[in-house]
This record gives structure tokens, sequence and C-alpha cells, in this order.
DNA sequence: GAAGTCGCTTTCCTTTAGGAACCTACTATA
DNA sequence: TATAGTAGGTTCCTAAAGGAAAGCGACTTC
């Protein structure tokens, strides 16, 4: 906490900080991701169409997601139990921000392929 | 190496993800601001105006920007030595998605307050 | 002669994220 | 009886990131 505070003074100077930490920490945006492609849908769901991450991490991450706001669970009380986690609207309001980036990435990204080649080169 | 293959293979669904891994690891939008606010400057003018900064770390962070081709680095053989960092036209070309980024942060980042205090309130 | 400047580098240490494997209660199915 | 499926929780462990502090060479300033 008191850390957090520190840091926060000097990382503040940079205004699109607070949105890096909520956006673009590990897993979101993949998870965010398959929200969006697949719609609504159940925690093995998601935890399938992302083979590498792992049970806890997942249930982190979507936690995080729901008290950020960005996500919301549906727990269905049946047996066995059913969970259904979609993108609020919140997080939709996201999509323009994640197609700026695709539209950066499809311009840009071969160029820092090229610059990592040049400068692996060089030496 | 390995690693990164396999964890590439199951996160390259979401194509934002090479560019989360560039532009919004942890520094690299500080330095990037810092260079945009004030141009073209000295290795310990960038650690001043971003003072929790390590110089272990902002070296790190230099070097795997320039190395992306994100910034450019100019050394001067002087004593002592000078050396000038700078952004190059490809991180110019970032700026509009920070802005864009900016732009949400203004207009829904309390929302992402509210949904926290909400969350919290409800145990 | 001591201290400061510059742009780092090196070493050591702590913190943290994240993976693996196992566990839960409950039921339907084979 | 055994297995699978549901949505996770728990424990243990390791790899990696990052901070703190010291040092370096070559020179200038006090």
């Amino acid at each position: 906490m008191a850390k957090r505070a520190i840091v926060s003074q000097s990382l503040d100077s940079c205004p699109i900080n607070p949105v890096v930490d909520l956006v673009f920490s590990r897993w979101t945006t993949p998870i965010l991701w398959v929200l969006r492609l697949h719609g609504r849908q159940r925690f093995n769901e998601i935890e399938r169409r992302l083979p590498t991450i792992s049970p806890k991490v997942l249930t982190q991450r979507l936690r995080q997601l729901e008290r950020d706001g960005l996500v919301a669970r549906t727990y269905y009380a049946e047996i066995p139990p059913r969970v259904e986690y979609e993108m609020t609207q919140l997080a939709l309001s996201l999509v323009p921000v994640f197609e700026t980036l695709v539209d950066w990435s499809e311009a840009h990204l071969h160029e820092v392929e090229q610059a990592r080649h040049a400068y692996d080169e060089a030496i």
C-alpha cells in the first residue's frame, strides 16, 4: 500500500499508467479477447480457449476484472454449479482502444522486427 | 525461448498481445512519456524525472526500447561522456494510441473506481 | 588530495508472479 | 464402484523481476 503510493507518486507523471495497470496486466487482454470473440461463456470454456493458463490464475484474473467492473459474473446455484462470465458495457467501451492497437500492430509491428534484427546484427 | 514459444502459441489468439509486450511492459510508457514531454535528453535527466527508477532498470528499459526501434541513442565520446536519448519516428507513431488511452481514461476511469468501491462494499 | 560528474555495470537480496499438483462437494453416468 | 464434470481453493515451489548499494575510468573542480 505504502509502496504503491510511492510508486504512483513518480508514475503519475505518466497519465496512462493507471489504464495500463488496469487493462494490460498479464492475461487480462487475452481473457477480454476471448470474451469478446465468443461472448458470454463459462469458466471451463475460457480455460479451454486459453490452453496455457492455470485455473488458479484464471480465477485471480477474473476476480480482478470483476472488481474493476470489466467482467460480469453470474452464478447459477445448480448442481453441478454453473457460472457465466461476460464483458460489461465498460469493457465494451475499450473495444475502440483495442482496435487502435490492432491497427498500429498491422501498420508498424514489422518495423519493430526489422529494428530488432538490425540491432542484433550490429552485435 | 521454448517457454516463450509455448506461451505465444496460446496467446497469439489475442492479436494485440505482441503490442502489449512491446509498449506496455513495466516502465516503458513512463519513459516514452518523459521523452515525449521533454524531448531529446540525457540519461540523468530521465532518471531525475522518474524518481523511483533505479539506474539498472532504466538502462535495461532503454536498451530494450532501443532494440525495438522506439528510442534512438546518441553517444558523445566526451569527458565526462554524454549520451542522449530521443523517440524515433516509430515511437511517435504510437502517440495517437496513447491519446486514445488518455481519452478512455478521462471518460471511464472513474467508473472503475466506482466498481471497485461497490465490489469492496459488498464484501 | 578529496570529491564530484557521467553513464552505466555488478552484485546481492527480496518480493512477487505464476505453475503443478492436489483438494473440495455434489451428481450423473458407465 | 469408479469416473467424470463443475468452479474453483490451497499448498508448495521456482523463476524472474526489480530494488539497494557499491564501483568504475577518466577527468574537473574545490
